[in-house]
RNA sequence: GGAGAGGUGCUAGAGCGGUUGAAUAGGCCGGUCUCGAAAACCGGUGUGGGCUUUAUGUCUACCGAGAGUUCGAAUCUCUCCCUCUCCGCCA
C-alpha cells in the first residue's frame, strides 16, 4: 500500500508507475474520495466537539441538581446528524480502502520500463557451463535411474507436483538446507523457524491476499493458508510493532517448505523438479532503515550470489523489467542457474526491495532519533530455492555413466561425494 | 473439547457511567546537586487522523477487535479474538 498523502500529492507518479507495470489505473478516484473524507471529517468532528462539551455540561447541571433539557434536546439533533456524517464517512473510507489495495508500488527509476521477460536487462553472469564430451541428461532422467526422487509415487500419494525425495535424493535436499542456513546465518541473518501456517491478516501484509488468494492452499475449517513462502510469517513476525532505530538493519534466515496452487502451468516448464506444488526453500528477510535501504539489496544479492558461487553453478543476474515485477516490488532481481541438461536458465532466486509498501500495509515502523516513528523498509531474497538448483546441481555435475559428482562445499553436510 | 478468570500506556497495576488520554509505582529522557557517579528532588515521556496563522497550536479518535445502550462508555450489553488456571485428549 502506498502513502495516501503520497498519492493526493504525487498523483503522477502514481499514474505514470501504474502505467509502467500494468492494471488498473484508480488514481483519480481515489484523490476524490480522500477530498470528500477529509471534508465529511471536518463537519463531522466539529458536531464531536460540540457534543463532548455538551455533554460535559450536563454533567455538571445534573451533579449541581439544575434541569439539563434544553441541552438535552440539542443533544438529540446533533447525535443524529454525527450518526449520519459517520455512516456516509464510513461508506467513504471503505472504498477508498479497497481502492488503496489495488494500488501497485511504484517502480525505482533505475528499473527498466518493458512488458515481457526480453525487457529484463541480464546485469552479470559468473562461471560457465561445464565442458563435456557426452551429451547431458535432463535431471528427471538422471534421478529415475539413480532412484533419489520419484515423481510418480508423489502422484499416488498426493498428486502431481508433490515429489518424493529418497535416500541420497533426501539427503541432499537436507544438505542444502543445513548449508544454506548456516551460510545465512554466517552473514549476520537470526535463524527462525516460523508457523506454517498463516492467517488472512498475515497474508494480507505481504500482499499475497486479496489478490492472489489461487496461489495458496486453503485450510478453510480454520480459516487459514499453506506458507507460499517463508516471506509471509517471517515478515509479520514484526507486524503491528515500533522498533529501535539502533536495532536496524533487523535480518532473518528461515527454511519453510513452500506450498503454492501453480493453477495453469503446463508443459516442459513444471517438468520434474521445474515447477512442483510443495517446495524447500531458504529466505532471507530484511528489516532496514529507509535511507539505505538500495544499498541493502545489494548486499541481499551478494548474499545470495555467493551461495551459487560456492556451489560452483552457473548463474546469471537479471534486473527485472516494470511489467515482469511483482505488484508489491520497487525493484527486482532474479538469479537464474544454468539448466545444462534441459539448455536453459532456471529462476532459483527472487530479490526484491518493497520499500514500505510492506510495512505501511503490516504497520511495521522505526522510531527516529527523537522523531516521529517511520515505516521501515523491507527487502527479501530467496536463498535459495531447492529443487531447480537441485535440478542444476545434478545435471552440472553428471557423469558419462549417469553418475553425480556432490560439490564439494556440501561434504560435510552429505557425507558421501558421488551420488549413483 | 469442557469449566472458570482475565485482556488498560514501555512495564507492573488502579479505575467499573460524567474535567480519565487515563491514578500510583517502575523504566526511559532532561534538569538540580556532585570532581564524577549513586541517592534524593524537580520536570518530561503514546499513536493515528483532520485543520490552520506549522505551533511549547487546535480539534478528533484510540483502554484486545467489532457492534449496541446512553446526552455522555475504559467503565453497561452482545459477538468475535487472545491469554491464564483446572479437567479431558495428546507428539
Amino acid at each position: 500500500m502506498l502513502d495516501l498523502k503520497f498519492i493526493r500529492e504525487h498523483p503522477d507518479l502514481v499514474k505514470e508507475g501504474i502505467r509502467k507495470k500494468g492494471g488498473a489505473d484508480h488514481v483519480d478516484e481515489i484523490v476524490k474520495l480522500d477530498g470528500q473524507r477529509r471534508a465529511l471529517l471536518q463537519e463531522v468532528e466539529v458536531l464531536k466537539n460540540r457534543r463532548n462539551i455538551v455533554s460535559s455540561e450536563i454533567g455538571h447541571s445534573k451533579k449541581e441538581g439544575k434541569d439539563a433539557s434544553s441541552a438535552l434536546t440539542e443533544m438529540e439533533t446533533v447525535k443524529n446528524q454525527i450518526r449520519t456524517y459517520d455512516d456516509e464517512l464510513r461508506q467513504v473510507e471503505e472504498q477508498l480502502n479497497l481502492l488503496m489495495f489495488q494500488i501497485p508500488n511504484v517502480p525505482h527509476p533505475s528499473v527498466p520500463v518493458g512488458t515481457t521477460p526480453a525487457d529484463n536487462s541480464e546485469i552479470s553472469r559468473w562461471g560457465e557451463s561445464p565442458v563435456i564430451d557426452f551429451i547431458p541428461k535432463p535431471h528427471w532422467d538422471l534421478v529415475a535411474k539413480l532412484d533419489i526422487i520419484d515423481f510418480e509415487r508423489g502422484v499416488k500419494v498426493t498428486g502431481a507436483g508433490f515429489p518424493i525425495f529418497k535416500g541420497k535424493g533426501a539427503k541432499l535436499e537436507r544438505a542444502l538446507i543445513n548449508f544454506f542456513l548456516d551460510e545465512g546465518v554466517a552473514r549476520g541473518y537470526k535463524e527462525i523457524q516460523p508457523p506454517l501456517l498463516i492467517n488472512a491478516v498475515s497474508a494480507k501484509g505481504t500482499g499475497q491476499l486479496p489478490d492472489k488468494e489461487d496461489l495458496m492452499y486453503v485450510i478453510p475449517n480454520d480459516d487459514l493458508y499453506l506458507v507460499p513462502t517463508a516471506e509471509v510469517p517471517v515478515t509479520n513476525i514484526l507486524r503491528d510493532e515500533i522498533l529501535n532505530e539502533k536495532d536496524l538493519p533487523i535480518k532473518y534466515c528461515a527454511y519453510t517448505p513452500c506450498f503454492r496452487r501453480e493453477a495453469g502451468s503446463y508443459g516442459k516448464d513444471v517438468r520434474g523438479l521445474n515447477r512442483v506444488h510443495q517446495f524447500d526453500k531458504v529466505e532471507l528477510v530484511k528489516f532496514v532503515h529507509p535511507g539505505v535501504s538500495y544499498n541493502e539489496l545489494e548486499s541481499l544479492r551478494v548474499d545470495a550470489e555467493a551461495l551459487l558461487q560456492k556451489l560452483g553453478l552457473h548463474y546469471r543476474v537479471l534486473l527485472m523489467c516494470t511489467g515482469d515485477m511483482g505488484f508489491t516490488q520497487s525493484k527486482k532481481y532474479d538469479l537464474e542457474v544454468w539448466s545444462i541438461g534441459q539448455q536453459r536458465w532456471l529462476e532459483v532466486s527472487s530479490i526484491s526491495n518493497f520499500e514500505a509498501f510492506q510495512a505501511r500495509r503490516m504497520n511495521i515502523r522505526f522510531r527516529p532519533a527523537g522523531g516521529k516513528p517511520e515505516f521501515v523498509h523491507t527487502l527479501n531474497g530467496s536463498g535459495l530455492a531447492l529443487p531447480r538448483v537441485v535440478a542444476a546441481i545434478l545435471e552440472h555435475y553428471q557423469t558419462p555413466e549417469g553418475k553425480v559428482i556432490v560439490p564439494k562445499i556440501l561434504h560435510k553436510y552429505t557425507g558421501f561425494e558421488i551420488i549413483g
